[in-house]
DNA sequence: TTGCTTAACCAATAAATATTTGGTTAAATC
DNA sequence: GATTTAACCAAATATTTATTGGTTAAGCAA
């Protein structure tokens, strides 16, 4: 036993008997040592057994709180980019995406449906590459819609923003013309289709396909 | 042509002679307009018109940019967590995390498995459940990181923290002893040795197993 | 020496305040 | 009637201030 046990008995008893706030903060340093009658080292000491033991958890200019760190939030969009590249998030969309398109082959609605084949459709039609970039981005929105998961659709957003962000630092076509890449045009089909039908490993199959290709092309 | 074309095209040349900066923005409206030597209220029918055309955009606080209006960032973890249950994010989990794994047993590192020993080995000698749940979070954390892919490594943590945030609204069995469930221990260890070995394939399905019977005990 | 107290200071965070910005309205002005 | 001007608003940002855990060093006591 080392002298500090007296400080670190007082802290558990106090703590035993108070109702903390539902954040469970308690109060700063500076005024529980006044409550507690001791030193801010003695206490911090006691504190600091209590942090070794996962019992609470503290940060500068934050506090102290009861219970395990939280894990940090996920960053920002453009500090993910920042650290990351395109051969990256292309391996990512590679396994989410065709991933949510098998599970869009179970809960796809008609609305769903309706919408990837105007996708399809206006791909077809467009006259500038914007036009056709828009409606492939909405192609692939739907389908991660279309999973029925709220929280994965909430991921591929921020994949999608994060991909956005990545190709953003880098150079661009910069060539108006929509691409000629009638490939594409019949990948996106055979998603569709494999959705419509209700086939989960042709629409996952399909999706892979396609973004391979996409990677392919981005090499 | 109406009365604002002087305006407009005043703007349009100024916009030409001028190098903008990196984020596009052009000077607040009150400066702008003693540039152009013409009054607010023509200055903003002229940007109107070129808002209206796509060419740039503005808002309230922020200022007024060339280009195209950037897509909205992706929702706050909160948000999601409100929209969601613990049956999808338990479902997200059950694709998106043995799917870490199998990238985890190319890509681990050795300090990275060394950190997943120290996790299995804690949570084993843990005394409380707080200890245990700490050690499993960081547990799956380093699984994610270990996949190599700063991109998947973000997208983990925001579903973590959607996770955290579901069941944060839901009861909390408030036993304070380290749960008595054997199999996790053997099942994390199954993920661990299955990284160890290299094994893509086994260290799918062992996480896979694992997130079943995780999924079992939710309901 | 050894350990504790105290005080001052630091950097990170949060809270509060001030400023700037596009959007709107109404009186003044030509 | 149309335009200018000024004032005001809410959203967003920038700046300042206050608070917090972390650290150090001098003073003090056992």
């Amino acid at each position: 036993m080392t002298a500090n046990d007296g400080a670190l008995t007082q802290l558990r008893a106090w703590l035993a008997q108070r109702n903390l706030p539902s954040d469970g903060r308690l109060p700063a340093e500076r005024e529980l040592c006044e409550l507690l009658g001791v030193s801010r080292g003695e206490l911090r000491k006691a504190l600091a057994t209590l942090e070794d033991n996962g019992e609470l958890w503290r940060h500068v200019g934050k506090g102290t709180f009861i219970g395990s760190r939280p894990v940090e939030e996920f960053s920002s969009v453009a500090s993910i980019a920042e650290g990351s590249n395109p051969v990256e998030v292309m391996q990512a969309r590679l396994l989410i995406e065709p991933m949510l398109a098998r599970e869009a082959a179970i809960n796809a609605t008609n609305s769903h449906l309706d919408e990837m084949r105007r996708c399809v459709r206006i791909q077809r039609e467009a006259t500038t590459w914007r036009q056709y970039e828009n409606a492939d981005n909405r192609l692939h929105r739907t389908v991660a819609e279309a999973s029925g998961n709220t929280v994965l659709t909430a991921l591929f957003d921020q994949l999608n923003a994060v991909r956005r962000a990545v190709v953003w630092g880098r150079l661009r076509d910069t060539s108006n013309h929509p691409p000629e890449n009638h490939h594409s045009f019949a990948q996106h089909d055979d998603i569709v289709i494999a959705i419509s039908e209700r086939d989960r490993e042709a629409a996952y199959q399909a999706m892979y396909d396609h973004l391979s290709m996409v990677r392919k092309n981005l090499l």
